[in-house]
DNA sequence: ACCTGAACACCGTTCAAGT
DNA sequence: ACCTGAACACCGTTCAAGT
């Protein structure tokens, strides 16, 4: 919690991602940010990969927070949380495109164990948002654990698409909030058209 | 069609791609590659980023072949091409694992009207199977444009996901082809269940 | 413990020539 | 037209010291 500079350099390589995309974060960079030596960070990292997997670590624990609290929220209404917590990933993914990226799509991120870990973490609490949607709306077809994956997918396919420009409206993707929609449409078709 | 330098160049850099990812295509490596000078890529092309532009035009237009074959192969059974043509994307993409990001996922490419043309080509092509797949199947209720995006953002999603090593068992993410059997799953209960 | 400064081997790209 | 070779400004990373 203190700003030791290895918290600082931590925040100067989420900043650069947010300021200039994987590109702008070298060492170099990072480094001079924090006012010290282009090799400083070597003193805390192994090496940028390294510096990179501890942001991504961070974010993953900011992710898993907001499902817990979107659990918690409005226990009664399964349906809401879930699509409120898809928006606060969707939302976060628009301000922060290179740090989405690094979390969920980046190869070169070499994963130890504790960046695994976050990242399942935040995949449980998600996972629990939608057992309990499905229980609610009470789809016994399909294994909760893969309705969870296929929500996880369509979602992260829509917005990599649209984070990479390649979402045209001429191709069905105005926007990742209405791929969702048209996805739960879909699911929930069964149960409204009985 | 003749080996001209200019084509022997944009081969090397696909091959460079399938070998060791984006970071192994470097301009001197590929003009190595070519047996040319480390300078000698730059009378054919504006760049780096003009160079994987062009691998990535030449590899849409054999998507778009191999989605117009499918449409055309099997005429009579529109959800056996569907299915038939995702399942050559899967195989490509995992073959191609570097390739398959460049066209669907990189930032750092800057598309010319030539590639955008040409993804736009290909996407053409798979949403013509689309539509035939919901005439035959009789879904109502969904745009086909719409439908053609979810299941194109669906199936990029889970793709990018494996690549990118976060997919697993337990977050039901088993493979890309059972994440589309959901899908379908899905789409097709109301059918299946009248 | 934490940091600096020089150095090395790589890059993309540019420039001035060469045939 | 097509290519070469030197050069520049950048990287990540390593090493030998400094306090």
């Amino acid at each position: 919690m203190a700003d030791t500079t290895r918290d600082l350099l931590v925040t100067a390589a989420a900043d650069l991602l947010d300021l200039g995309g994987q590109t702008a974060v070298t060492i170099r960079a990072v480094a001079d940010r924090c006012g010290v030596s282009h090799n400083a960070p070597y003193k805390h990292f192994a090496g940028r990969q390294e510096l990179l997997a501890v942001v991504a670590q961070r974010d993953f624990e900011q992710l898993r927070s907001w499902f817990e609290t979107a659990s918690l929220g409005s226990a009664g209404d399964a349906r809401t949380s879930l699509l409120g917590a898809l928006d606060q990933l969707i939302e976060y993914a628009h301000a922060h495109p290179a740090r989405y990226r690094l979390l969920f799509s980046d190869q070169s991120l070499t994963p130890d164990d504790a960046l695994v870990g976050a990242a399942f973490a935040s995949f449980q609490a998600f996972r629990l948002l939608v057992s309990r949607y499905q229980r609610e709306v009470g789809q016994a077809g399909l294994d909760d654990t893969e309705l969870a994956g296929l929500i996880y997918a369509t979602c992260h396919g829509a917005i990599d698409l649209h984070l990479g420009g390649r979402a045209a409206d001429a191709k069905g993707l105005v926007s990742v909030e209405n791929t969702i929609r048209v996805l739960f449409e879909a699911l929930e078709r069964p149960a409204q058209n009985p």
